[in-house]
DNA sequence: AATTATAATGTAAACATTTTCATACAATTG
DNA sequence: CAATTGTATGAAAATGTTTACATTATAATT
């Protein structure tokens, strides 16, 4: 690695000097100018920022972390997506990094960034009691959650009105007429699952449904359960006739697994799941769901970032932003 | 800002018998550990991550940095999951960043990655002279590139036979018996895109199919004027009864705009896409595709780009990974 | 008792910059 | 001509750690 001090020996001048060009100090002649440059473009000369950083200590990297539980899931790009966007126009770069909700993975990833010194982390807890975040916002460090928040610290989050989302969707369904509805619900240990699960209980309850548990199946959330769970509620001897998925992933394995039954959709079984894709309409039929603004929630998780890096004693804040049922033919209209 | 120095101070021992105690050494007595421990704990002292850094320089970071294309493009995110399953499993963290296909944006990147010491680089360069990333190259950064090689200097690159992709799903379409076969291509500056392109019209010509250049549409690569063109190519005087879309978000609009004419695939028009996705199965009707191994060219490329991060001097790699043809029903059979 | 090995700690030099202060020289002033 | 001011540069200290090497104290061996 070339450094400053080879740049000074090369030009024939101190350290100082080529200090001096660098920050574009005005006290420097301009023949030296051109010579130290010159020497700095053939070194092909970058300064060192962990150096400068250290130098006069609080100069930014401009870089954020980012902790995704999954990166094969739709919403989490769109949210990486509002978060980079905003970033870029801010000239702050992303440290993304997927831990596919795996807790050892996650600490992996946040020892890096620790000492990666990044400015500020948006991150999604992998529960409300998430030791390793709680640990990194006592230490100080500009955190915002997103998706999920904290139960045991004061900390800014973005989140979503699950309990709703849930709601609506499954208000929808009976409205249809279901009396006999599935859910597959994402990881239990996950704040959004729970909130979802008493959204879908709360409405069967108002309509007056008794809560039938055989009907509910509990999964890791990945696409290969939702497959093989909902395998096992249209095999049941009393099926159900509509199914919420807990999210997205479900909803593209229960599809799958319908599809290989060779069930029509809607008529054998109404879906309507949690979160909505680009390409919903290009299914087959094109699905009814839960809609999570997550470039929204990106990019509003990034804007609060950026405030409390500037000023990190101001009250935090919580977002919950409102989630639209868009309502196309799987849930059979 | 409390430093080593004090805890040192006022635990009444030298500096380097405090990092001993921060970083575990075993050659610390209990009782000194014990009361530098006190002293950390009660002045709340934090460790300089800039200052350990600097230290460190001559280490690993165990940090590489990726630059992706395009993070709403499935494809990418299966590289992406091979590249950081590698990693992990090699205690590397990824650096991912999306420059949405702007050169602007990828050069804020590259600038932000080179002043922070990552170990390595896997990219896809914009085109085959991409110069931000041969001036890296140059300057010995190690780096693999990934989908599109470089031109005009000897770098370790993971792709895929593009040529034969396309030549295969044309040729698909001309056994089915086809003759009048749309293409929408991604962007011409993109080395995939002109391979593929002639890999479509090797097939034609094979046959003693003439080209027709109002059949051949190009494109920005994005969903948007996959929709757009295809909806041109429809209705033209004499459409084709056939198309083949030239990346996978080209497909998802093609569909999208398919769907809206209210027309059937495959009897109205039979589609070949290039890239599969895992949800292509629920797809209306389930798509045939062109295959690309996402997740192996990430594990691949990640694998190369560690054993030269060990060894530079090694000489260059290039791997060229076969695509596969999926058959499902949107070609017709 | 003298030597040697072992364990615990300390000293000081790195790491790559920036910056304060000092210095040398030239130009201006009284 | 001496004194002052200004300009361009350099020497060296400082930033907060880690670590190679040196030192001391203690225990084990001859």
């Amino acid at each position: 690695m070339v450094k400053l001090r080879d740049v000074a020996y090369k030009a024939g001048v101190s350290t100082a000097t080529v200090s001096r060009v660098l920050n574009n100090d005005t006290s420097v002649s301009i023949e030296t100018r051109k010579k130290v440059e010159k020497v700095i473009h053939s070194l092909n000369y970058i300064p060192s920022r962990t150096a400068q950083r250290l130098r006069h200590q609080q100069k930014k990297s401009n870089i954020i972390g980012i902790v995704i539980p999954d990166i094969q899931n739709p919403f989490y790009i769109d949210v990486l997506q509002g978060i980079e966007d905003t970033a870029y126009d801010n000239e702050y770069a992303v440290l993304a990094s997927n831990f596919s909700q795996s807790e050892k993975r996650e600490k992996l990833y946040l020892d890096i960034l620790k000492s990666e010194s990044v400015d500020g982390l948006i991150a999604a807890p992998l529960d409300e009691h998430d030791e390793t975040i709680i640990e990194l916002v006592k230490r100080g460090l500009p955190i915002v959650c997103v998706d999920r928040g904290l139960n045991d610290i004061d900390v800014d989050a973005v989140v979503v009105d699950n309990f709703k989302g849930a709601y609506d969707a499954t208000k929808l369904l009976i409205d249809l007429g279901h009396r006999h509805i599935g859910f597959i619900s994402g990881l239990i240990r996950i704040p959004t699952s729970r909130q979802r699960l008493d959204g879908y209980k709360q409405a069967l309850q108002d309509f007056g449904i008794d809560y039938d548990e055989t009907l509910v199946k509990f999964s890791d959330s990945k696409r290969d359960s939702g497959q093989q769970l909902t395998k096992e509620l249209l095999q049941m001897k009393n099926p159900p006739t509509a199914l919420f998925t807990g999210n997205n992933l479900l909803t593209l394995g229960a599809f799958e697994s319908i599809h290989q039954l060779n069930l029509n959709i809607p008529n054998d079984i109404a879906i309507v799941g949690f979160d909505d894709m680009y390409w919903a309409n290009s299914l087959n039929p094109p699905l009814t769901a839960v809609s999570q603004p997550g470039y929204e929630i990106g990019r509003r998780a990034a804007e609060m970032l950026f405030q409390r890096i500037e000023n990190n004693d101001r009250p935090t804040v919580h977002v919950v932003l409102k989630t639209k049922l868009v309502i196309r033919r799987s849930c059979g209209s």
